[in-house]
Formats: structure tokens, C-alpha cells, sequence
DNA sequence: TCAAAAGTTGCAATCGATTGCAATTTATTT
DNA sequence: AAATAAATTGCAATCGATTGCAACTTTTGA
């Protein structure tokens, strides 16, 4: 890699300071429009490239938002970086996204990634076991813009989009239980994530209004992946479910799967509820009834607030914490509908 | 945001200078164990943070690799990452992940933003629509370290990781053939591209070598979006077709569906062969047979290589350019084989 | 005891762009 | 024509860490 062209370089050809060359790359009006032209001309010329580093450093911002994700391989995790996406380009600034594949581990070395890399703000999802968050601390001493999303800590004080899981598993509960459905099997993650406490909530709710007894044979936690949730719906089958509520729709296509391998009818035998909307409940066999999850919209609105954040930061005002619940539809299709035909709606 | 703390406050604190403190950091044995511990100590305990900015300024190089994808919500894409991510971790490379969402504008935006921060090096794989690649030139007259994956350059001299893409075309339609088809639709992508071009060539010389007359009314390019699929194989329909090779195993779920909405059977009346073998292959029904394309080992190669290229720049030496292929595998699953039963493979 | 070797530390320049303030030139007004 | 305002440009410091070179201190060896 031969040198690369700097301002002063343009600077000494033209005759000017690095000063002008500087503002006239930034087309500051306080530059004759005719030195800017020619500022400009010899750039292209000879390939000059804006130094990003130089000018972070000396500006003290980098125009950069660090995305702490637990996985990035899911519908919703793309449907999110989407979301922040579409809000961030036209606001000029990059993301940096990282994952922590579950584990705080990752997590921590995140966070301090990100902190070393100075962006000006950060937009977290927790990892599935970040039981301890005191890697968080660091940024709430820094007063470092921060958004948590869907997976939030649930003690802090900070802003947080999340979507009504409650609702969500309260809807798809009371939903199976209206196709007849009183055995309701549950298999989720670890209860430690709001998201999941609040849908077994939901889910419990649910059984009250009905006057259904709680049965807690009927809920097992585990990873929600392929491994762990053969095993989980193995071993459920023994206790004769007539429903799965599994919220993830991944998993609720592996326990399909399981029970197709049986020859148990779905829904007749069992139903099967899935959560998030995924674009496979949509191409799977039969199609998947789920809880949408407007991963986009959850993205646009963690990024927003963000950005606001960071605007407020600037002007040093100080920033109010609150909260931002998304509403989420229920999406009925083949797996769970057992009477009258309704309506189902394609994939969005 | 108080101010960071600079190698300078450490520095004033403890009485020596800021060389001292930043040797001390980086564990440069030059330094005395216990000032060594001492600058830890301090750094800890007023919480100082590694300005990574200042230090890629000063040396020249940001250990950070650009990933360019053509999109990332595939299990493709995530499959690549883990795998770039496999070997940069260890190296200590963070990665910047960039897509262009399959157009040549953002690409172009992107290669041109990965420039500006300086990144070390750049990992490619080619936008839908980029037949205008100019927008490379830079990297090249940089020599930039740039390894292309998967969607490559046809023309420039340049380091490409891919599969065997002809192969693959030729595998998938060979077995249609003795699967006893003989009018196999090829619903595909943009022929500009490698990879749809050489499964394309694949497809005609298995059909060349079995005697059957090529039919280019058989043969429909298109985004494989879903849109776009469903017209191009409703259309397609008409021509009576008794296979579909559709190289994407998305695309080919969505024909799937369309076929099942008929009450076509598959793979009896018609079959149906993908490409990818992604994670959904394996959960549609029926599954479907596909090509696997070792995604994750081609982030590893594509990552490997690329960090080979940047230790050669370091020391000046140049860099050989070179083509890796990948080999891929058929699985063969319930979406094709109408004869005898095989065995079919988990997805892995 | 003194010179050479080994161990520690610091000075000062450097990376490249930005920006407050001041200086200079040009245009406008009276 | 002089005074004032407006437009244009530059000086020099700054952001925070790194590093070649030199200096200083301590240890080792004869």
C-alpha cells in the first residue's frame, strides 16, 4: 500500500493551508467557492480518502452505534439491524454490530469492545445467560447513550423496547384453549429473560381466566435449540399434552417435526404455537401459528431513541429513562386451529 | 459523558511518564513488574479505557476487517460470519460487517466507507446487480488485502474462495435425471453472477450427457425473492415441467408451497431440488433435497487467506493471487427421490 | 573498584483532521 | 477616499497513544 494522500498533501499542491483543504472538503461556506472546486478537483485526482480516525479522534465522536446482539441468525435479529438501520443511514451514522452467542462472556467482552472503539451510543439485547450484569455498569458511569431491547435488565434504570410478551403468551394460550385444548404444554428459555417470564405469565393467566389448573409438569425450560428441544418434547410427551406453546418458532418447528415423526396429527392430536413470525412458520408444514413480533419496527425505535439520546448528550441535557412497548398481533394458522376455518394471513 | 481517562492522568497520578504508562499497559517487558502493576492497578481503578482511535492513528492500522455481504438475513450469511469470526477472534481482527442489499450503489457506499475507517483488509462477496465494478479499483490500486467469496469477479486478478458451483449445478440435475425427469425447470438468479452461471453450465452439460435437449423455455431468471418466484413458477406451470432445480432452497420452499396449493404431489408429479441446505430444507415438508455449501468453511478460508495477505503487506512481500474451491455435497432428501429410498443426511 | 552489560524510564515527534482565534483581503457604505 | 463590514484564509493547538532514540540507574563481572 503505497501512502495515502492526506490534506496537507492537497494542501501543499494547491498552495493553501490544510485548513482550507479541511473546511473545503467539508464544504464550509466560509471557503471561496471556487478554492472548494478546486480542493475537490485535485481529491478525486489523486484518490484521496477522508481520514475517519484522524477525524474521530480529534472530534471526540465517532458517528458510530455499537449493537450488542445475543445471536444474528434469525429472522428477527435481521428484521432488527433492518430497523436501527433505516434510522441510522439517513442520520450518517454506522453501526457495529457484534453477537455474544449466549453467553455474558461475549457479552462483557462487547461491551468493553465498544467502549474502547468510542462509539457514541449502544443498543443491547442481552445474552441468554446474563445473570450477572455488572459489565453494564461501565456505561451507566459513563452516561453512555444506551437502548436495551427486547431481552432488557429488568432492575436498572434505563430505556427499553420491548414488546408486550405478557400479552403475546396470554393471547396464544387463551387462543389454544378456545380449539379445546386443556393440556397445555410450555417449553421455553431461561426464565431469568423477561421475555420469557413474562410470556409464562401470559401463559399462566391464561389458565386462570379458564379456570384451568396450573400444571408445572407441563413447563420445561431449556437452550431452544434443535439439540435440547428434541429432548424437552421427548421426554413432555410422556405427560400427554394436547398443545405445545413454544415460544420460538424455530423450536415449535422442531417439535413438529418430532411429533410428524410419530404420526401425531397437528393441530388434531396436538397443536402448536410457535412466537416471533418467523419466515419459516410461514413455509413450514402445517403452517405455524405464532405471535408476530415486529423485529423492524423494534429496531427503528431502539435506533430513534438513541439517536435522541445522544443528540440530548451532546447539548449535555440530561436524559429521561422510559419505556417503549410494541404492540404485537397473533398470527393463526394451521397448527392450532382446529375449529371453524378463519382467516390466515400471509408472512409480512 | 465526564471525560476518559488518558494515559497522561495515569501518568501525572503515578509520577512517571506517559510512555511509561503506555508500555505499562501493553505489558512491554522494558517496564519494571511492579510500575507494571502499579499502571494496571490505577488504570483499574479509575477505570481508564484503551483509546483504540488514538491507537490506530498512531500505528497505522486498525486490526479490523471489512466484510462486504450481498445480504444478511440468510443462514448463509451468518454461517460465513461465524466462520470469518472463527479465525479473526483468535488473531484479535474485529470485523466490520457491511451489505449492500444486492445493489451495486451501496456496495460502491460501502467499499468507500471501509476505505475512509481503514480497514486492514476486505472480505467480498458481489451485490446482485454490481455489473459495474468499478468501484473495486481503489482497493485494487491500494492493494488493499481483498479476498472475494462465493459471488467473485469474473475478470480481475484477485483471491477468490468458492464452490464448485458447475458441479453442484450438474449434481443436482443429474440425479433429477435418474430420478426419471426429463423436462427439469431452472428457476435462477442473475447470470452475471458466478454462481448462477456456473450452476446454470452444470445444468446443460447434465443434460447434454443424457441425451436430453436443452429448453430455454425452461430455463426463467429472477430476483428468488418471493415475489419474483412465485410468478416466475407459476408461469413456469405452463411449460408442464416435472422437476424444478431451483438453486435456493428459499426459493424452492416457496415453490413448494405453490405446488402443494395445487395439489401437485412432490416429488411424484413434479420434483423439486434447492440449493444451500439451509436450516428450512430440513424442517419443510416434504424435505428438500439440496446442495450443502459449506458457508462456514468458507468464512474461515476467505478469513485465513486474508490474513495471510496482511502480514505479507506488513513485511512488504506481495501477495500471490489465487482460486480456493470448496467442495460441496449432494443431500439427497424427500423433495426429489421417487426411486428406491436412500438415506438422507441431518442437516448439519 | 571500575567498566561493561542489562534493566528502566523519558523526550519529543508522529499519525491526520479539526477548530478557535486572528489576520488578511475584498466589497460595501457613507 | 476613508471607514466599516463581509469574505476568505491561515496559525497553531488539540485529540490520545505509540515508538525511535537517548539517558539514566542498577547489576554483573573481572
Amino acid at each position: 500500500m503505497q501512502k495515502e494522500i492526506t490534506i496537507y498533501d492537497l494542501a501543499e499542491r494547491l498552495g493553501v493551508s490544510a485548513t482550507t483543504v479541511s473546511r473545503a472538503l467539508n464544504d464550509n461556506p466560509r471557503i471561496n467557492k471556487k478554492t472548494r472546486e478546486k480542493v475537490h478537483q485535485l481529491a478525486k485526482e489523486l484518490g484521496y480518502r477522508h481520514n475517519t480516525i484522524a477525524a474521530n479522534l480529534r472530534k471526540q465522536q465517532t458517528k458510530t452505534i455499537g449493537v450488542i446482539l445475543h445471536e444474528v441468525n434469525s429472522y428477527f435479529a435481521t428484521s432488527v439491524l433492518a430497523g436501527i438501520e433505516k434510522v441510522t443511514t439517513p442520520e450518517n451514522f454506522d453501526i457495529l454490530i457484534t453477537h455474544s452467542a449466549e453467553t455474558a462472556e461475549r457479552e462483557k467482552a462487547n461491551v468493553k469492545n465498544l467502549i474502547n472503539k468510542r462509539v457514541d451510543g449502544i443498543i443491547v439485547s442481552l445474552a441468554m445467560h446474563s445473570h450477572d450484569t455488572a459489565h453494564f455498569t461501565p456505561l451507566f458511569e459513563r452516561e453512555m447513550p444506551l437502548v436495551f431491547f427486547d431481552r432488557v435488565l429488568q432492575s436498572a434504570d434505563c430505556t427499553k423496547v420491548v414488546i408486550d410478551n405478557f400479552q403475546g403468551g396470554y393471547d396464544a394460550t387463551n387462543h389454544l384453549i378456545s380449539q379445546g385444548c386443556k393440556r397445555i404444554a410450555h417449553i421455553t428459555g431461561d426464565m431469568d429473560l423477561n421475555v420469557y417470564m413474562d410470556r409464562f405469565k401470559g401463559y399462566q393467566k391464561a389458565l386462570k381466566d379458564h379456570k384451568i389448573k396450573f400444571n408445572k409438569d407441563l413447563v420445561k425450560v431449556c437452550g431452544l435449540n434443535k439439540a435440547e428441544t428434541t429432548q424437552a418434547v421427548t421426554e413432555m410427551l410422556e405427560q400427554k399434552p394436547d398443545a405445545f406453546f413454544i415460544p420460538s418458532d424455530f423450536a415449535a418447528a422442531v417439535c413438529m417435526e418430532i411429533l410428524r415423526n410419530k404420526d401425531i396429527n397437528i393441530p388434531q392430536d396436538i397443536a402448536v404455537f410457535g412466537f416471533n413470525n418467523d419466515m419459516l412458520s410461514d413455509l413450514i408444514t402445517p403452517k405455524l401459528s405464532t405471535i408476530d413480533y415486529p423485529g423492524f419496527l423494534m429496531g427503528e425505535m431502539a435506533a430513534k431513541t438513541l439517536i435522541e439520546q445522544i443528540k440530548l448528550r451532546r447539548k449535555n441535557k440530561n436524559v429521561k429513562d422510559h419505556t417503549i412497548v410494541i404492540p404485537t398481533e397473533i398470527i393463526l394458522r394451521e397448527s392450532s386451529v382446529r375449529k371453524k376455518a378463519k382467516t390466515t394471513r400471509p408472512h409480512k
